[in-house]
DNA sequence: TCAAAACCTGAAGAATCCTTCTTATTTTCA
DNA sequence: TGAAAATAAGAAGGATTCTTCAGGTTTTGA
């Protein structure tokens, strides 16, 4: 494995078992196998490296989530909700230990950053999707395409801190998520459905 | 000012404006206009202080949301759900930087026990009340409040942390979120409405 | 082959930070 | 009033941490 490599994975695993404040360049260039000058090799400093491991976790969401959105252009609405919501979802379970970690390691400015810069890759994806809908039209679909995506990121975000498994093994989160925003879109169709 | 109380205060606004990486008992004792000495005199240290200023903020949100809670039993649905949306975020809005400075602190493992010791009493509060609904009856009530209650915390959460200013100030956050959880309800209502 | 470049090492400097401890001041209350 | 208790001060110890640097080892490529 790469020098670089390795550090990167280093970080993530002391973030995992020691947490964002024990995250010392010290402690990840020992469990990476190299020495500390090695790391300022590559590293101006260690939140250029912090910044690095989120920046890649980050982007690999985006990059999954538009991939999602595209191969769904022109389908139902409701097939592309649910294809936003298990995508998303499915993208954050298949590493559950990374994910809760990078969870609590956002707090710094730094991330913010780019948690910007992908949320908004994201909510353009989605909202080139929902607008190909072959079975309905929206009428404001910017602001509930901007809600549903604060939902999915923030309510996902907040069963994942809290550890709430139930929902995450069941599909639960998955099922009732989609169904929220089922109703959503379809109370935000135009021409309204006669209720 | 009682020394204690211009401790907590000084701990919000050094947290506002320093983060929680540079809360420092120093620049704690400095801005309360006291000595560390002092502050050791109250709390054991440094994890004490920031333990009771999270779990003051967060039992006062509690309690107003189980106020409205309580308020609003034998209401319509509807009502219930914008009451419970309506207090959550006008709480959180009230002291907007404070709001924004805890979010940030909230990474800290500490943090999180309290956290869930909150979410049970708003979630019990919600449940409670949505059983008294004079309009409806809920087929699995439980799964439905649990959702909601994620979904409230999460996104109010997502949309402060992104600064999205709009939605607050508009309204907006508020209005579709109550949109959302009312039509989320109708689908769960039993027996179920003819479409 | 062999010199130059790239890479690696780990001790040490410089800067913080948490916490304690001794001393001083103020308040309590008998 | 006056002594005991409570409160305050802030310098200093002890422990970490980030980062640099001088000097080795390995790889490259001509």
């Amino acid at each position: 494995m790469n020098t670089v490599e390795a550090i990167f994975e280093a970080t993530i695993q002391v973030l995992i078992s020691d947490g964002p404040g024990d995250l010392t360049t010290t402690r990840v260039a020992e469990r990476a196998g190299v020495s500390v000058g090695s790391l300022y090799q590559y590293f101006p400093n260690k939140q250029a490296l912090f910044h690095a491991v989120n920046e890649r976790y980050l982007t690999m969401l985006a990059e999954r989530v538009e991939a999602a959105c595209l191969a769904h252009r022109g389908a139902r609405y409701a097939e592309m909700a649910d294809a936003l919501v298990s995508t998303y979802i499915a993208v954050k379970i298949e590493r559950r230990d990374v994910t809760i970690a990078l969870y609590r390691a956002a707090a710094e400015v730094d991330v913010a950053e780019i948690v910007e810069a992908m949320s908004q890759r994201i909510e353009a994806a989605s909202q080139a999707m929902f607008t190909t809908a072959s079975d309905a039209k929206f009428a404001n679909l910017s602001t509930v395409n901007v809600m549903m995506l604060n939902v999915l990121c923030g309510t996902v975000r907040n069963v994942f801190e809290r550890d709430m498994s139930e929902l995450l093994i069941d599909g639960g989160l998955r099922t009732q998520l989609t169904l929220m925003f089922c109703t959503y879109l379809d109370a935000a169709k135009f021409p309204p459905s006669e209720a």
